[in-house]
DNA sequence: AACACATATGAGACAGAGTCTCAATACCGT
DNA sequence: ACGGTATTGAGACTCTGTCTCATATGTGTT
């Protein structure tokens, strides 16, 4: 998983340098959505003594690489999802922050839908979807 | 518009307060999404002496009434839609800004499928679907 | 292995969004 | 008109994210 994001990042042309691979570790080894305060918090628990202009910067590059997608929690609030470079959405556990992959399953038909009765050109669709992952929903 | 704002603060049980009234006459008069910015600004320029805190403060009220609708912008600002309370999703000019309103469409659809497949529970969604308008469609 | 130079870094300043507190004010039922 | 309570504006504050710039570190070349 930090693997895959390094090999982006290589094959992306910029450096691979120390921090860029503390920070893939980091990112590697969370569950679920977390933000850009969590991986600062974690760098600074480590003491790995990244700033925190750096932990933006690399969030932006795979976010830009199709790696990492910027998701918005229902509260407003901005998170990421580590994740693979395909169109997808995803389905947010509001009570663990566990995430899960969810195929387009008919989200196009929508979107064209919507198109036809408009007359808008659509470019680009955000579906997210929130709830309680299996766990937790049986746990209440 | 403004009226239909006021009514349902007064039926929030609410007081209509002099900058409440000039706060929804002035959202009122916006066309397509705006940013609590754009609000603040709006209150500037006229000089009506209306607080910060207080716009928030009008955009919450008028959020959980319905009547309003945060989206999260492809660059991760956030903007208000005026809009009836009923659930619908939005579609977003990229260009001017122009929203238009979309019935379900089949998403109630979808939201099952995922659901059956992933074994979440899911309570809410979130579509938006951002493009040009048929105005800045053809004017391109 | 050392070099040269572009890229990346950390610190901290900065800008903007949104929240909070609190004394002063204005609404509204009586 | 009055009184109690909800609301207000000002400004302090917190948090997110960006920017600048002097310094440090990769990386391709020798
Ligand atoms: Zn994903
Ligand atoms: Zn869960
Ligand atoms: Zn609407
Ligand atoms: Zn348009």
């Amino acid at each position: 998983m930090a693997e895959e994001m390094l090999d982006a990042l290589d094959r992306a042309g910029v450096r691979l340098t120390g921090p860029r691979r503390r920070l893939a570790a980091l990112i590697a080894r969370r569950e679920g959505h977390f933000t850009a305060a969590d991986l600062v918090k974690d760098v600074g628990r480590r003491r790995l003594g990244i700033g925190r202009a750096t932990v933006f910067r690399l969030l932006e590059l795979l976010g830009e690489q199709g790696l990492l997608e910027r998701i918005d929690l229902p509260d407003g609030s901005h998170a990421y999802i580590p994740c693979e470079p395909t169109h997808h959405h995803h389905l947010v556990c509001l009570e663990c922050g566990t995430t899960t992959d969810v195929g387009d399953c008919g989200i196009e038909a929508v979107t064209r839908e919507a198109a036809r009765r408009s007359g808008f050109t659509i470019e680009q669709h955000r579906l997210e979807l929130f709830g309680r992952c299996p766990n937790c929903s049986s746990a209440n």
